[in-house]
DNA sequence: GAGGTTTCGATACCTAAGGTAGCGTAACGA
DNA sequence: TCGTTACGCTACCTTAGGTATCGAAACCTC
């Protein structure tokens, strides 16, 4: 369907760049809270009110700005599992230090934990199309991709959120050690020594 | 410094237990940013006046609430590091998966992302005893147990926040799995296959 | 250039929720 | 009975997301 023909009245103003840099830096001076849309709105030059004619609500307005910030997945064909995974899990780690891009992120799932529709706009429009990229690269089951995004997220994040800088190199060096193993170990099982079961059922035994 | 000289006026109501039960009810019902402190209050069958008195903050009731909830560690004397790790996964994910538990727990850590003194107040009260205990029941580095706990529960917190429900079985497994593998394998380094160098530099190739 | 259509900025406003203040009353000890 | 403190209640403040309204501006067509 073309969307050539212009619609009468006035065109819209091209601020989408000026907004996504306002968010970021806006992000980055006052935390993702105290980010407000009005503050945003004032930084990149423009009304509140011309934020929500194009973005629903804040959490959007974020989304979107990392979508644009993280760009498309390095996703480079004839790459092997483990680089592939080595890649996107030290390509996360790098956006997420950039300025802002970290806080955003994290306040945005964030936000999420408690706003269902954010999070159904935040499965939809930020997730899904890294997973479905990320599936198609990997050529793993989909349970497997899963568990690896939630790992590598999770990790990420929990450490952003708790210190308000990302994972140190060391620390990012022993994810990818970790999640590589992983993956390499599942294919020739149980080669290594274990201590404990697994599958054992679980109880509390207090200290 | 004894506590029994009972200072004078009228002495606190007990009611500590009810607004716990109280909280993880409403959290339960309304989910983490919904359940206001007027409600559980109300549920509690208490002014929100009265809970102010007691707790400085819905963060700070949050933590207590949820300290309550986790209890002690189950660190076994005598346990090896595989069966501690295996202990403690499983204990936090079952904690989690307890009703109103995985909402306040995930909630409480999403606020401490905009909310510095929050997040001191999660550090000092409900991070560092366990990090402690499992510290010196691990006989690990420090960075080391820091690592396991952020891939542990940042894991555990991010599936909780996107799926609204703790992790299935399987992928508590997978994470055991995943856990014992590294840690065992980082004593005798160096004998799995490693078809890319996870120490190259990370540049970004977008497909 | 006139009229129609839509966006813009500005302002005012609504609502939810965290948190506080003040007040009369209830429960304790002395 | 008095002093002290906690209680419930109500009213209130503040922040922030989000909406409504309105006059002015920018565009197209006639």
């Amino acid at each position: 369907m073309p969307s050539s023909p212009r619609p009468p009245g006035r065109p819209r103003t091209g601020v989408t760049t000026e907004v996504f840099a306002a968010t970021l830096r806006t992000v980055q001076e006052f935390g993702y809270a105290r980010a407000t849309v009005e503050r945003i709105a004032a930084r990149a030059g423009v009304a509140k009110t011309t934020v929500y004619r194009r973005w629903p609500s804040k959490g959007e307005l974020i989304v979107d700005c990392l979508l644009d910030a993280f760009g498309p997945a390095p996703l480079e064909k004839d790459a092997g599992r483990a680089e592939l995974m080595s890649t996107t899990i030290r390509w996360i780690a790098a956006k997420i230090g950039e300025p802002g891009v970290g806080d955003a992120f994290a306040g945005v799932f964030s936000d999420a934990v408690s706003d269902p529709a954010l999070r159904e706009v935040l499965a939809a429009r930020l997730q899904e199309p890294y997973r479905l990229a990320l599936l198609s690269a990997l050529d793993e089951p989909s349970q497997r991709v899963l568990f690896f995004i939630d790992v590598v997220v999770g990790t990420l994040l929990h450490r952003m959120g708790m210190t308000g800088e990302p994972m140190v190199d060391a620390d990012v060096d022993a994810l990818v050690e970790m999640v590589l193993r992983y993956f390499a170990a599942e294919d020739q099982p149980a080669d290594l020594p274990r201590k404990a079961d697994p599958g054992a059922p679980l109880k509390s035994a207090p200290s």
